[in-house]
DNA sequence: TTATTTGCAAAATGTTTGCAGCCAT
DNA sequence: ATGGCTGCAAACATTTTGCAAATAA
């Protein structure tokens, strides 16, 4: 039987890599799993600036813990990269509203099924898939005149 | 009956909101639709260099061909955009190969009937989509031993 | 002629890297 | 004690922006 708690993964994994269980990188996992949706690496430096932690210990954590299962890596838009953590979650995929940016998930069992086969038809190993829907949300869908000065990510 | 020469629609394009038809920015089109695949901004202003044209233009024009909807801009991967060039082909997603970093493309009726209802049921307009399946190309997969000193793209 | 566009250079942005000292083991 | 790790700053790569000169209309 696997083991559940996230930061017990983690140090099992830093440590059957020959990786040091430090202050750090507990902290930023911490942080990572705190987070109740997407962030990006200078979101996680903001909340832990009182931590005294550089950016560059940010991202070479995230890059571990990717590595180890623990966070995806998404590239929802062109300049920052985005993370999730997970934690048991079941695989999901993103709408993105291109009005005012809210970050949406949904999931369906055909099309990861789909997804899962495809691959294999064109001779292919699949390993992960990003599959991203750029449109309207509900709220913006309903606003007929674009709102000037609302928050607009991007 | 619309347009089929993408010149001609481009130069509608820029006529009808205002935009000058310039030599740069009919160079940059013919130089998007000659590229056989993918290519990046690098690799476009790397042709184009014997007309001098500057990184500036080609981004700026780049831009504006995505909005007249003849070139398409991917984030296949997190540090460079990547384009192509859309002429009357069949909307497609792609497989980047994370060993060779080669990419393929792949397109399935079902799937693109599954991501034009799904939004919808969501509340979401979809406006757009893109599918990246990232795993082993049939080359890469069949290699047991990573090739070092291969091309590698990341 | 007049407004738009361009090339150039500088700036902005996000991310990576080098290194001396700090920390985990 | 010894090796890996961190913060800091500098380096990097890509993309954007300001501006005077060039160009399209």
């Amino acid at each position: 039987m696997p083991e559940q708690d996230p930061q017990a993964l983690w140090r099992r994994y830093l440590k059957g890599h020959g990786l040091n269980v430090t202050r750090a990188r507990e902290q930023i996992l911490a942080e990572a799993l705190s987070w109740p949706g997407h962030f990006d690496a200078a979101q996680l430096w903001a909340k832990l600036s009182a931590e005294r932690i550089a950016p560059a210990t940010i991202y070479r954590t995230l890059g571990l813990l990717v590595e180890a299962g623990l966070v995806r890596k998404l590239q929802l838009n062109p300049n920052r990269a985005q993370y999730e953590a997970l934690l048991g979650r079941r695989h999901h995929d993103h709408l993105v509203c291109t009005h005012c940016g809210a970050i949406s998930e949904f999931s369906d069992r055909r099309l990861e099924e789909w997804l899962a086969e495809l691959p294999e038809e064109l001779g292919h190993l699949a390993q992960r898939h990003e599959l991203t829907i750029y449109g309207l949300c509900a709220a913006c869908r309903a606003t007929p005149e674009p709102s000037i000065s609302s928050t607009q990510p991007r």
